[in-house]
DNA sequence: CTGAAAGCGCTTACAG
DNA sequence: CTGAAAGCGCTTACAG
């Protein structure tokens, strides 16, 4: 009983003033071959309709659905929210709608999400891809968002930057030794993470990697990375390439009777949701999701006009683009919280600090 | 250049074949009009020319759109994953895909991102509502999932059987005293399980709810619960709404030198994707979503079908209905881990224990 | 400045 | 069993 969904149509409105369809239509789409009064009237009696185009109707007729697809790896993952969110209110403001496709994590699946979407005509994709696959050329301009490094990649943060950021805020701080916590070998981004914060050791510093994956792989899934014994051996940053791997550092410290930021340091990536609701809040680098959005509909949405304009009406491209944007990365922030607190200094200045507030 | 979508329809199959298109559409929709062989050389050439139906021109015609639209009241919320994949799982397999909008946790906002996904011709809308909101009627059918108790839910996961589980199962392992924290009074879902909670108390228990919004209200944003003084009041069982609270209160319970589970338990809901990684482990109780979104899906489907059925070809529906299914609750499962380890027992019998692994 | 016509790809009565 | 026709709602050349 709504108004919302009146169901008018241009026809409808056409017979109603006594004018064609055509003229609604371009009255509507604002194109300047109709007079301004006759316009404003069609205006007038539109508004009063509640009508709405059929996206439908015109998509037939155009080639164009003005709808996008989002691709994830894993929906699952705990960065999918703010993807989706800042994906979501990018190609919305750009006038489009966005069809979501899981592939639980699973790369044959990816293929199958994507192929969905395509027989949904939708009009670009933007994919996040899953550890370094390869998007599969497929018919639409591709949009892909992953790393720096990554050939093909379109527009993402600038992970390498930020892991630079968090060892300056770390070396600044007085620590040497870093313990750097990723979880597979195999991923660019944890890799650009990884590899800026070692490009930025101080001089007398050192760094070592532990992969979560691997160890996993002799300990067992779920076992204890071992901080304890890398406390003895004078670690005292432990930086993670993810605010998961970050809080699984943190509790296993804690638990261990470790203080943090009193002993040691940790710092995490992604700023995900729980990061500073706990005690103490983590130290970590947030993209900027928004801007890295934009930038990618924008470059889709060019790709697309130019695509349509480019071709005969009737024809359809079937060659698919990767799309490339003018700015390819955006910088992270450094989110400085507790976990890196000021008093975390290097073992031997320890004993000379003041009681620490947080424990 | 690929295989995927060589954009051939209807026409170019009838004409290389010398049949009309209605009979291609038929044979290949199995409407059983058309003779076995013929119908055989249709899929045939169908198949090897890679034809793929155009969602666009079956929805103009037949008025369905064959895509659902998901409501959220925050896209943010960390249980989004695990809704957002459910749903989209569930819709793929009914033939259905999902078109997001997101309210970025703003009311007004979210009966923007409705019509958004009206003026898309969605057939059918899925809304996880916020807090408590009335969803308006809106003219296409929409399955509601909030919690039982909510008027016009359509199905959802039983929070108070899951509030039941999780008192039961410390009641078990001897706790009497329990503090339940909330974050907003307001919440349905939130209530239902306090509520299941508090049904379950063991005879000579108590409870005492704490809800973080009004405490935060006093104290300000982020801080401490002061679960210390909790502690020391003899509350020995704390259990939160959300993974995302009891995380919380982990840390700062182990922050003021209390060990969990030895001295105090700690329980979340939701199963977050951290819950598993922290040490020691988050005992929580899980929701089937799997399930939740398939009772959901099959309701609209259902409602989509009748809805154009019912009506005389031309006539659109103006009238929303909200969707029943009937199944209007699933059950949830807890999950135990760590937090709620056997060692916890009552203080009085705490020094009777063993030492536990667990630090 | 305005209108009649064609057609995007499909499905559904209706004839034959 | 098969086909011709109509039409879903729109936009775009093309005439007038």
């Amino acid at each position: 009983m709504s108004v919302s969904r009146p169901g008018s149509s241009l026809n409808e409105i056409a017979t109603l003033l006594g004018v064609s369809s055509a003229t609604v239509s371009n009255a509507l789409a604002g194109k300047g071959r109709v007079s301004a009064e006759l316009a404003d009237k069609i205006r007038a009696t539109a508004a009063s309709l509640g009508y709405t185009p059929s996206m439908t109707g015109r998509a037939l007729r155009t080639g164009r659905t003005q709808v996008l697809g989002l691709v994830l790896p894993n929906i699952a993952n705990p960065l999918f929210p703010q993807i989706a969110q800042a994906i979501e209110q990018a190609a919305s403001k750009a006038g489009y709608g966005v069809l979501i496709a899981d592939s639980h994590g699973d790369i044959a699946a990816q293929t199958a999400a994507i192929n969905r979407l395509i027989e949904r005509s939708v009009d670009g994709i933007v994919v996040v891809p899953r550890r370094g696959t390869r998007v599969a050329d497929i018919g639409r301009p591709v949009a892909v968002i992953d790393s720096p490094s990554t050939p093909g990649n379109t527009v993402s943060a600038d992970h390498w930057q930020g892991g630079q950021a968090v060892v300056d805020h770390l070396a600044e701080l007085g620590h040497r030794s870093f313990l750097l916590i990723g979880n597979n070998p195999d991923s660019n981004v944890q890799n650009d993470r990884i590899g800026g914060m070692k490009s930025r050791l101080p001089a007398n510093g050192r760094a070592e990697v532990l992969w979560i994956e691997n160890h996993e792989k002799n300990k067992g899934k779920g076992a204890p990375l071992g901080l304890k014994d890398k406390v003895a051996e004078g670690f005292t940053a432990f930086c993670a390439v993810s605010d998961l791997h970050a809080l699984r550092a943190l509790t296993e410290l804690q638990g261990a009777g470790i203080a943090v930021p009193e002993q040691v340091s940790v710092t995490g990536f992604d700023d995900l949701v729980f990061s500073s609701v706990i005690t103490p809040s983590l130290t970590t680098v947030r993209m900027d999701m928004g801007t890295i959005a934009e930038i990618a509909i924008a470059a889709l949405s060019r790709a697309i006009e130019t695509e349509t304009k480019a071709l005969p009406e009737q024809l359809r491209t079937t060659s698919g683009t990767l799309v490339t944007a003018e700015q390819k990365s955006v910088p992270m922030a450094l989110v400085v919280r507790q976990t890196s607190g000021r008093r975390a200094l290097t073992p031997q200045k320890m004993d000379l600090l003041p009681e620490g507030e947080h424990r």
